[in-house]
RNA sequence: GGGCGAGUGGUGAAAUUGGCAGACACGCAAGAUUUAGGAUCUUGUGCCGCAAGGCUUGUGGGUUCAAGUCCCGCCUCGCCCA
C-alpha cells in the first residue's frame, strides 16, 4: 500500500476491474427486485463538462446503492445523436455529421468513464445510427397508419437563421430556442402528430405520476392548458355586394360566456386562413392585406407582450352576436394569435383587459355587461376593464344573475339554439415533427403524383440517410438538394415519386429509447414486448429541468400510444422522476451566476480536475455542493474539501493498516466499552441510519457525505494504536469499514482500494449496504435544553426518558437556573421529552 | 398580471418539519511540524461589545411558553403561464 493516496493508478485499476467483471451487466431475463434507473441520455456535443456530470454522477451513486441494497439494476447509456449543432459545424467546417458526431461520442464515452461512472454498455444505443432510426421511422408508420400522423397546413413558427420551422415549445420567448434569432411566422405544410388526442389523458394520468415532483407536473398542467368554456357561432352578415362566399360562420371560444352581452367587437388573427376571401373586392381590402404583412414580421414575443400597444385594423365586415341579434364589427388585430382557439374572439372592452386598451385606441364601443356588487361602475370612471365577478346587467333575460351563474345558463343557451355549447378548449397544440434538415430520422412517405401521400413499406425501412450530399449555407435542406435521395417509386403503383425530404423533430428519436435498451441487438423488432412489460415503467429516471415539459410530455405520449397500439402494456415510461438543477458559474466577463455553458464561455472541464484530484474526489464534491434538485455554483476551491478528506482517509488507513488487519470486524455489544468506543459505536451506526435515509428520502447526497465526514471526525476523537485494547481496535475497525462502504456509491475506486486493503474480497458492490444496529444507538443519557421565558439559559445532562415530573425537579433543582427565577412567580413549565425545557415566569 | 419556488455567516450550505440556528465543508487568522508547501496537525472563526451581556435566518406585523419553520402585508430573485 502506498503512502500517497494514488488515485490514478487505483481509479483505473478499478474501472478496469469492473468493466472485465461485468459489473454492470444487467440480466433481464429475471424479474425479481428489477431497478430501470435510467439518465437522461445526452446529445453528443463536443465534449461533457462539470455541469452534465452531475446528472451522471448522481444516477451512478444511485445504481451503486441500489445495487448494494440487493437489486437486479438496469443502468443503460446512449446518445441522442441527432441534431443541430452537428449539422451547423458541418456547414462551417465541412465535416459530416455523422463523422462529427461518433468522435463526439468517443470523447464523452471517454469522459464518463473516467468519471467511474458505469453502465451496461453493451445496450448503447445511438439515435443516429440505422439500427435505431429504422424504428424511429417504423414507429412513425405506425402512427401514420393509425391517422395519428398526418400532415396539415398550419401557422408555423420559421426560424430564418437555423431555416427550419420549430414546435411551440422550441420557441422561448419568441427566439428560437436553438439559436436565439427572432421567430417569425410562416404558412407551410407539415407532418404532425396528433398529440391533441391525448391532451386529456396526459392531463388526468399526472395524478398517476406520485413519484414526480409537483412542479414538474404542474408545467405540464400549464402546458396542456385545459379550460372549460363555451363556442359561440357568430354569423358573418353577408356582404353588401351578395358576393357568393364559402364562409358563413365564426366560431368563437371563450370562458366568460357572461360577459357577451357586452360585446362590441369580434377580432380575428391576421393569420386567419379565411380572410383574404372575406375581404376581397372590399374597400378596406388592401388596408387589410398591408396591416397582415406588417403583422406578420413581428414576432410572437412582441405581439403578445404587455408593454406593446395592440394594433388592428377594420376588416369591413360585420357578424351577427346569436345573444341579441347586435351586428358588430370584425378587426384584424396582432393581439390574437392563430395558435389560441380558433383565431377569433369577441372582444368585451369592459371586461378585459387587452380588449379594453384595443379599444380605447380605436374608439370602439364600451358596454358594461357585469356589475361590481360593491360600487357601481361607470364607464365616466373606469379606468381598466373589470375582470372580476359580479352581477349580470343589460343582458336580456339573463340579467340579474350572478355572472357565474349565467355561464352555465348562457351555454345551455347557445346548445338549445344550435348556435354553440360547452367546450373544452386546450393549449396543447399538436407536434409539429417536419424539419427541414438533414441530420434527422428521414420521414418514410413518397409522395405519387397519381396515388398521392404513400407510407413507406415496412419492409423497405430504413429509409438511410445518403452520405454523399452537400451541406450549404443557403439554407435549404441537403436532402432537399439529393436527387438520389428523392428520386423513388411509389410503393403502391411502381410510378415516379418523390421522397419526402423533411426530417422529424429529434424529440421523436427520444421519446422510445427507453424502450429499445431492453433489447438493444434486436434486429427484428423496435422493442420486446415481454421485457418492456416486465422492465418499465423506468424505476428511477434522472434528469434535468429543462425537460420538465418537451421530452417529459413526448415521452409519455408516444407511451400511451403504444400502449393503443396493443404494443406495449404500461401507458406511462417514467414511475419516479428526479430533475437535478444546474450547476452554474460566474462568468468572468460581467460576474454574474449562468447555467455552465459553452457560449456562456464557463465550462469547467472534469478532465483537467480528474487529473489533479482523481474522480472520486470530483464525484464527491459534486455530490457535496448542495442539494441535487437545487441550482448549484461551481467553485473551484471548493473540491479541497473533498480532496482533504479523501486523503484522509487513505492516510488513517495507511497508517493503522497493520492494526486494522488484525481487528475484527463487528463489535456487538457495549459492555468492556470505554466512553470513547461507546461514542464511535454509536456514531458509526447512527451514520449508517442517517445516510440510509438521506439517499431514501429524496437523494439528499449533500447531507449524506457531510454525514460520512462526521463519522471520519469521530474516527479521529478515537485515536488506537498498537497498545489499544482489542475492542476498541474493533470498533475503531467497524467505524473505518462503515465509512468506506457508506462511501462507496459516491467514491467508489478509493472504496474498493481500501476494501480491498482491509482483507476482504472484491467488490463493494457484493457487499450488503449495512445496517443500523439499534443496540449501538441507544443512549443512557439527554442533554437538556433550559430555557427560561423562551431564552436558552444552559444545558443539562439527565438520564434518558426521564418523565416530565422528574425532569421538572431535576431543571428546578439545577443551580444554573436559579438566577433567572429566583424571585420570580413561575406561571408555567413546558417539558418536552429528552429535549427541552422551558421555564416560564413573571 | 396570475401560479409555483427561493431569500440563513465572508462563501457553499445544515436544521429530525414548531423545540438548543449556523451541522459538514470552503475561506480566513494564529500556532505546531517541515529545507520547502498548493502537504499534515492543533486552536479560533455569525454580528456588536474590553467585558457582563445583547443582537441575529430579506423586511414589517401577527399567532405561540417557543417561529428560519405557521398566518398576513411588503421588497428582491428564479422558473412556468399570460
Amino acid at each position: 500500500m502506498k503512502e500517497k493516496y494514488p488515485f490514478s493508478e487505483i481509479e483505473e485499476r478499478w474501472r478496469a476491474y469492473w468493466r472485465d467483471n461485468g459489473l454492470f451487466a444487467a440480466d433481464t431475463s429475471k424479474v425479481e427486485a428489477k431497478f430501470y434507473c435510467l439518465m437522461m441520455f445526452p446529445y453528443p456535443s463536443a465534449s461533457l463538462h462539470v455541469g452534465h456530470g452531475r446528472n451522471y454522477i448522481i444516477g451512478d451513486a444511485v445504481a451503486r446503492y441500489k445495487k448494494m441494497c440487493g437489486m437486479n439494476v438496469l443502468a443503460p447509456m446512449g446518445w441522442d445523436a441527432f441534431g443541430l449543432p452537428a449539422e451547423n459545424a458541418a456547414i462551417k467546417s465541412g465535416i459530416p455529421p455523422r463523422e462529427s458526431t461518433l468522435s463526439n461520442i468517443a470523447t464523452m464515452k471517454r469522459q464518463l468513464d473516467s468519471w467511474g461512472v458505469c453502465y451496461d454498455w453493451d445496450r448503447e444505443v445511438s439515435s443516429c445510427m440505422p439500427d435505431y432510426y429504422r424504428w424511429t421511422q417504423w414507429i412513425f408508420l405506425k402512427l401514420h397508419e393509425k391517422g395519428l400522423a398526418y400532415r396539415g397546413k398550419a401557422a408555423v413558427n420559421w426560424c430564418p437563421s437555423c431555416a427550419t420551422v420549430l414546435a411551440n415549445e422550441q420557441v422561448v420567448d419568441g427566439l428560437c430556442e436553438r439559436c436565439e434569432s427572432e421567430v417569425e411566422q410562416k404558412w407551410m405544410e407539415q407532418w404532425f402528430f396528433k398529440i391533441t388526442d391525448y391532451a386529456q389523458r396526459l392531463l388526468d394520468d399526472l395524478e398517476k405520476l406520485e413519484g414526480w415532483p409537483d412542479r414538474v407536473k404542474t408545467m405540464q398542467r400549464n402546458w396542456i392548458g385545459r379550460s372549460e368554456g363555451t363556442r359561440v357561432d357568430f354569423k358573418l352578415v353577408p356582404r353588401n355586394d351578395a358576393m357568393p362566399e364559402a364562409q358563413e360562420i365564426i366560431s368563437c371560444f371563450t370562458t366568460r360566456v357572461d360577459t357577451i352581452y357586452g360585446c362590441t367587437y369580434m377580432v380575428i388573427a391576421p393569420e386567419c386562413p379565411e380572410l383574404k376571401s372575406m375581404v376581397s373586392g372590399l374597400s378596406e381590402e388592401q388596408g387589410v392585406l398591408d396591416y397582415v404583412g406588417r403583422a406578420s414580421k413581428i414576432s410572437a414575443r412582441d405581439r403578445t407582450a404587455d408593454g406593446l400597444e395592440k394594433t388592428g385594423v377594420f376588416t369591413g365586415r360585420y357578424v351577427e352576436n346569436p345573444y341579441n341579434g347586435e351586428h358588430v364589427s370584425v378587426w384584424v388585430a396582432d393581439y390574437v394569435l392563430m395558435e389560441y382557439g380558433s383565431g377569433a374572439v369577441m372582444a368585451v372592452p369592459a371586461h378585459d383587459t387587452r380588449d379594453w386598451a384595443f379599444a380605447k385606441k380605436y374608439g370602439l364601443k364600451i358596454r358594461i355587461s357585469i356589475q361590481n356588487p360593491e360600487h357601481g361602475l361607470d364607464l365616466q370612471h373606469m379606468v381598466d376593464a373589470y375582470c372580476e365577478d359580479g352581477t349580470v346587467v343589460d343582458s336580456g333575460p339573463f340579467s340579474g344573475m350572478a355572472n357565474r351563474e349565467a355561464i352555465s345558463a348562457m351555454t345551455k343557451h347557445a346548445t338549445d339554439h344550435g348556435f354553440g355549447g360547452a367546450m373544452v378548449h386546450f393549449r396543447l397544440r399538436d407536434w409539429l415533427i417536419s424539419r427541414q434538415r438533414y441530420w434527422g430520422a428521414p420521414i418514410p412517405i413518397i409522395y405519387c403524383d397519381r396515388c398521392g401521400t404513400v407510407p413507406v413499406p415496412e419492409s423497405d425501412l430504413p429509409i438511410l440517410l445518403p452520405e454523399n450530399v452537400v451541406f450549404g449555407a443557403s439554407g435549404e435542406s441537403p436532402l432537399a438538394g439529393s436527387e438520389e435521395f428523392i428520386r423513388a417509386n411509389c410503393p403502391k403503383c411502381g410510378g415516379p415519386g418523390r421522397r419526402e425530404s423533411d426530417t422529424m423533430d429529434t424529440f421523436v428519436d427520444s421519446s422510445w429509447y427507453f424502450l429499445r435498451y431492453l433489447s438493444a441487438r434486436d434486429e427484428s423488432k423496435a422493442f420486446d414486448r415481454e421485457t418492456c412489460d416486465n422492465w418499465l415503467p423506468v424505476d428511477q429516471y434522472i434528469g434535468g429541468i429543462e425537460h420538465a415539459i418537451l421530452h417529459l410530455m413526448y415521452a409519455r405520449f408516444l407511451t400511451k400510444v403504444l400502449c393503443d397500439f396493443g404494443l406495449i402494456g404500461f401507458d406511462e415510461p417514467f414511475a419516479h422522476l428526479f430533475t437535478q438543477g444546474m450547476i452554474c458559474k460566474r462568468s468572468e466577463n460581467d460576474g454574474q451566476l449562468y447555467k455552465m455553458s459553452k457560449s456562456k464561455g464557463n465550462v469547467v472541464s472534469p478532465d483537467s480536475l480528474i487529473a489533479r484530484y482523481g474522480a472520486d474526489t470530483v464525484r464527491l464534491y459534486t455530490l457535496f455542493i448542495g442539494p441535487p434538485e437545487k441550482d448549484a455554483e461551481w467553485n473551484d476551491q471548493g473540491i479541497e474539501g473533498a480532496s482533504r478528506f479523501l486523503r484522509r482517509l487513505w492516510r488513517r488507513v495507511y497508517e493503522k493498516r497493520d492494526i486494522l488487519r488484525s481487528a475484527s470486524t463487528v463489535a456487538t455489544d457495549s459492555s468492556g466499552m470505554g466512553e470513547d468506543e461507546r461514542q464511535l459505536w454509536r456514531k458509526t451506526h447512527e451514520s449508517i441510519r442517517n445516510v440510509t435515509r438521506d439517499i431514501d428520502s429524496g437523494f439528499h447526497f449533500n447531507t449524506a457525505v457531510s454525514e460520512i465526514m462526521e463519522l471520519m471526525n469521530a474516527i479521529d476523537h478515537c485515536d488506537i494504536d498498537e497498545s489499544s485494547d482489542s475492542l476498541r481496535k474493533n470498533v475503531y475497525r467497524e467505524a473505518i469499514e462503515t465509512v468506506i462502504l457508506l462511501l462507496s456509491p459516491f467514491s467508489p475506486h478509493i472504496s474498493e482500494e481500501l476494501w480491498e486493503e482491509l482483507g476482504h474480497e472484491p467488490s463493494v458492490l457484493k457487499c450488503r449496504w449495512p445496517a443500523a444496529n439499534d443496540a449501538a444507538m441507544e443512549r443512557q443519557e439527554a442533554e437538556i435544553a433550559v430555557q427560561v421565558n423562551g431564552k436558552l439559559r444552559g444545558r443539562l445532562t439527565v438520564g434518558i426518558d426521564l418523565d416530565d415530573k422528574q425532569l421538572e425537579s431535576s431543571v428546578m433543582a439545577w443551580e444554573g437556573i436559579q438566577k433567572y427565577v429566583k424571585g420570580k412567580q413561575i406561571r408555567k413549565v413546558i417539558i418536552i421529552k429528552n429535549k427541552l425545557v422551558n421555564v416560564v415566569v413573571t
